[in-house]
DNA sequence: ATTAATGTTCAGAA
DNA sequence: TTTCTGAACATTAA
């Protein structure tokens, strides 16, 4: 589920009240799904990072990581459907994860939700977050991303434009929902090979790609039919009201007014565009 | 019963 | 060798 705006928020959520505090326990949730999978395993982890400070929250692409004062990190992963919360979870059933807090007088727990159970855990030294995490591992973070990189990533791959922004070796952070979306904004067709990408293409892409990411972020992320998707609070987000063509397919595009959104498929994933904003090149 | 769902990885094909 | 596609992972809801 979460890209990186839905991503962001869990850390903006979790970070003023979790930075600085201690991890008392690093607790298993007993529900009868299969467990979540974890590097290494769950017992040496929980083992691990017993007792240790929380030091910082932050983001690397579209996980969730927690610095410890023992030059490893705590890094969560919550694919499809995870969640970090810090209040009562939509259901007790796919409650996967505690972190029982202390300090700061009371005790404190947050907790990793996942319904599907894709997500995953890691604990990291921070030599490993370079490796397993860095520049050979993901391109630019997407808010950051500059023209110039947007220009060499499409020189490189022929694969069609929507399928290139979700390899995250490209740019790190998209998704399926944002691609379409952002692609719509730059009025670019998701077919388009990269390379026949001009520069007018990739400045496009560069600033729409900051706006929409920026813009979903402020809104809390897209909390989609299903409702799966909530903040740090167990809120859904706002953006989904504001979507152009993601799951809109049979629906007049709101720009043009005119021509109805349409659904194709690539790479096994829902694309979403209006053919007549987005014309093929 | 079938299908699709905001993600990643791996095997095998091109 | 590199690049790319489809299946798999696990669960639910329409």
């Amino acid at each position: 589920m979460p890209e990186l705006p839905e991503v962001e928020t869990m850390v903006r959520g979790l970070r003023p009240v979790v930075e600085g505090r201690k991890i008392e326990k690093f607790l298993r949730c007993r529900c009868r799904c299969k467990p979540i999978s974890a590097s290494p395993t769950f017992p040496t982890i929980s083992k691990k990072v017993r007792g240790c400070k929380i030091t910082a929250v932050r983001r690397i692409a579209k996980r969730v990581v927690l610095d410890l004062d023992n030059d490893h990190s705590m890094v969560i992963e919550p694919r499809m459907t995870g969640l970090m919360l810090l209040t009562d979870p939509p259901d007790t059933e796919h409650l996967r994860f505690e972190w029982k807090l202390a300090g700061r007088g009371a005790t404190k727990s947050f907790w990793f939700w996942d319904r599907r159970g894709l997500g995953t855990l890691s604990l990291l030294s921070s030599a490993e977050i370079q490796t397993k995490l860095g520049p050979a591992k993901l391109g630019p973070d997407a808010l950051l991303m500059t023209v110039n990189e947007w220009g060499k990533m499409c020189e490189k791959t022929s694969r069609p434009i929507k399928v290139a922004m979700m390899v995250q070796k490209f740019v790190a952070g998209i998704g399926n929902l944002y691609a379409s979306e952002i692609l719509h904004r730059a009025k670019i067709h998701p077919e388009t090979p990269a390379k026949s990408l001009k520069k007018k293409h990739t400045a496009k892409l560069q600033k729409f790609t900051l706006e929409i990411l920026t813009e979903a972020i402020r809104y809390e992320g897209s909390t989609l039919g299903d409702g799966t998707y909530r903040n740090a609070l167990n809120e859904a987000g706002g953006y989904q009201n504001a979507h152009r063509v993601y799951a809109r397919a049979g629906k007049v595009c709101t720009s043009c007014q005119q021509t109805e959104i349409l659904r194709i498929v690539q790479c096994q994933r829902s694309t979403f565009y209006c053919p007549a904003c987005q014309p093929p090149v």
